[in-house]
DNA sequence: AAATATAAAAAACAAACTGTTCATTACAAA
DNA sequence: TTTGTAATGAACAGTTTGTTTTTTATATTT
C-alpha cells in the first residue's frame, strides 16, 4: 500500500479515536475529523464513504486484534472446565482490556457505543460458542444458544459495569466473580 | 393542559415511534418528524428543544409505564425466593413486553437503541435491587452491586436475544431459562 | 533519472438540515 | 365576548454533507 495512503489512514483513525473520547459518535462531524486529522475533505471521502464506514473499519481493526490474541492464547481447554487453570480466557480478555490499547475502553464506554458493543458481543459469542463445544457435559433443559448468549451477554454487561466503576476491581477478581455466576450453571 | 398541546404532542410521539420502527434514531431528522406529524416547524421546537429531548421524553413515558405496572404487580415476595410462585416479576415483564404496547420492542431492537437500553437497565436495576433486599440469604463472596448488575444485565441481554429471535420462545419458557441461570447463584 | 501513475489538496458547489424570528391565524378558557 | 395562548407559514443565516474539478505532490516503474 502506498505510504501516503497509510499516513492519511493513520491520521484519520487517530483523529477519530481522539474525538470519540471527547464526544459521542453522533456528535462528531466529518468536518471535525478532517480538521483534526489535517487532511483534505476529498481525501477523507476517497478513503471512507461516510462517518459510519470509518467507525466500522475501526471496530474491525480493534476487535479482530484483541480477539485474535485472546483466543490464540487459550485454545486447548474449554470454558472453566478445569479449576486448576488459574487464568481463563476471560481473565486474559479483561487484562487485555485493562491495558487499554488504542483506547478501546473509551470506545466501549462512550454514549453512542452500540456499534462497538455489537462487535464486542459478536466476537465474544463465537469465542464462547467454540469454548462450549469442548465442554463435555451439556444441559438439555436450556438451549445451547441461550446459554452462549447468556455467557457472552453477561460478560459484556460486566465489562460495562466495570468501566462505569472506573476499573476499580482487578481483572483477576472480576474473573473470580464471573466464575462464581457462570460455573454453577454449566 | 390545553387540548391543542395534547394533540400536537400525541401527533409528534406517534410520528416519532413510526419513524423509529423504520430507521435508526440518528437517521431520523426533525424535518421528517414534523412532516409525518403534520405540525409546524415552530410548533415542534416549542415542545421539544431537540430530537434528543423528544427521545428522552418518550423513554420516560414508556418505561415508567411498563415498570410501574410490573413492580406493582409482584411486590411482596423476593426474587425467585419461592418456587411455588408460578409467575415471577420477570415473567410479568416479559409478558408485558410481548404485548408490545407502544411498540416498545421496536424501540429496544432498533439499531440506535443505546438510550432505550440505558433506561431499561436503569429501571431493571432498581427493581432487582429492591427484590434482592427481601432475599434472606446473601453471598458474601460477591459484591451485591455485581450481583444486581449481573441479574439485570443478563435480563436485558436475554430480551435482546429474544427480539433477535423474533420472539419465538414464550415468556413463560424464557422465564424458566432465566431461572435456570439465576437461581443457582443466589 | 525520467516517465508514468496515483494520492492529496484546495476551492467551489448544490442540497439538506438546523434552530430561530416574526407576523398572522386559530382555538380554549374566563 | 374577550383575552390569553398555541399553531402556522415563511423566511433566515449558519452548518454539514458529499461531489466535482483543477492543480500539486509523491510513489512506483522502467
Amino acid at each position: 500500500m502506498d505510504r501516503r495512503q497509510q499516513k492519511t489512514q493513520k491520521a484519520i483513525f487517530k483523529a477519530f479515536i481522539a474525538l470519540l473520547s471527547e464526544k459521542s459518535f453522533s456528535r462528531i462531524t466529518v468536518q471535525e475529523i478532517i480538521d483534526k486529522a489535517d487532511v483534505g475533505r476529498t481525501t477523507f471521502y476517497a478513503h471512507f464513504i461516510s462517518k459510519e464506514a470509518l467507525l466500522k473499519a475501526l471496530c474491525e481493526e480493534l476487535f479482530s486484534h484483541i480477539f485474535r490474541s485472546t483466543s490464540a492464547s487459550v485454545p486447548e481447554h474449554g470454558l472453566y472446565s478445569d479449576d486448576s487453570v488459574p487464568d481463563s480466557v476471560f481473565c486474559h480478555l479483561l487484562q487485555h482490556l485493562k491495558k487499554n490499547d488504542n483506547n478501546i475502553l473509551a470506545l466501549l464506554s462512550c454514549s453512542d457505543n452500540e456499534i462497538f458493543l455489537s462487535y464486542f458481543r459478536e466476537n465474544l459469542n463465537s469465542l464462547v460458542h467454540s469454548l462450549l463445544k469442548t465442554q463435555i457435559e451439556r444441559r438439555n433443559d436450556i438451549p445451547q444458544d441461550f446459554l452462549v448468549n447468556h455467557i457472552s451477554g453477561s460478560f459484556v454487561e460486566m465489562v460495562l459495569w466495570w468501566i462505569r466503576d472506573n476499573l476499580r476491581e482487578s481483572p483477576e477478581r472480576l474473573d473470580r466473580y464471573f466464575r462464581a455466576v457462570i460455573e454453577p450453571i454449566l
